[in-house]
DNA sequence: CTCATACCCGACTATTTTAGTCAACTTTAG
DNA sequence: CTAAAGTTGACTAAAATAGTCGGGTATGAG
């Protein structure tokens, strides 16, 4: 599992997508324009958004991009994956290369986390962050007391 | 919140002190041995860590590093914090330099996302990785906590 | 039909990050 | 003193990131 600006990009694209389904194909001009991504490195973000079956295009005039699927069945890890090349474990890459146990450990540990980062993803879908920043929003506006829920939930 | 090869390497290397804790510092040279990560390339991350204050070094003959609390006591999220730069929102670096708030809107939401990564990450220590089991358990609560959460924050 | 729109694709490039090297220096145990 | 170890800074090769450019191709509206 592997989180950097290209894999926020790519979900962010993902979420304005989400944000504006039911009327239609959106073009990336206008995903461009509203999350300042540049309309080229949208074209290759969506290239491999497409073979990842996450989106749909639609060419000609008034055509576009949309959701594959339902913003409540796309999950974070499927677009961070879709536009990631899976991260190399540099040495020993499974093939036997290390000797020993204690060698091998590092990648262990390792692939032991990464597993439970990519769990943790694969459960927060596209509508869950766009309704969880929605009732942020309103809390808000609101003037609704501090954070409390994170203390409780991760304290 | 980033992750990369270079936050892999950190832990993996707090990992490795972890391990052999109790047997006084640890050289650089052995943590090198064992996991396999250039000793230079373990110097600079050190250098960051302890600044950090998350591991103390003892010079001279006999020298090395040790974790500065115990490891039940040390998270994921701050050794990776620790290594990375904080991730740049590129545009609009929080200083108004967006007008209304659609254009804000993606960094909202992402920041959203990475808040959540980071409370994820926050509540694996090195110990827990360590103890594998212990993994399992604490991703499985939390889990089950943020979708508690959004379906509290819904109904 | 044709033309503008929008996706599609490959090559190229600048910048940053990663991963590592090298050399000089400081501290300190023996 | 001397050798072992950390400390620091400058440097570099390779890779990833974040684009740009320029030409395609499909297609719906006129």
């Amino acid at each position: 599992m592997k989180l950097s600006t290209k894999g926020r990009y790519a979900v962010t694209a993902m979420l304005d997508l989400a944000l504006h389904t039911g009327k239609g194909p959106i073009t990336l001009a206008e995903v461009s324009g509203r999350q300042h991504i540049s309309l080229s490195y949208l074209e290759q973000l969506f290239a491999r958004l497409r073979k990842a079956n996450l989106v749909d295009s639609v060419r000609g005039p008034g055509g576009g991009y949309e959701l594959k699927r339902p913003a409540t069945q796309i999950s974070i890890a499927e677009v961070v994956l879709a536009v990631n090349e899976p991260i190399t474990a540099t040495r020993c890459n499974g093939k036997g290369d290390c000797q020993g146990g204690d060698v091998c450990l590092s990648h262990q540990l390792w692939s032991e986390l990464s597993d439970q980062i990519y769990q943790f993803l694969s459960g927060i879908t596209l509508d869950h962050v766009i309704q969880r920043d929605f009732v942020q929003q309103v809390a808000e506006r609101q003037n609704v007391r501090f954070r409390e829920e994170d203390v409780i939930a991760f304290g």
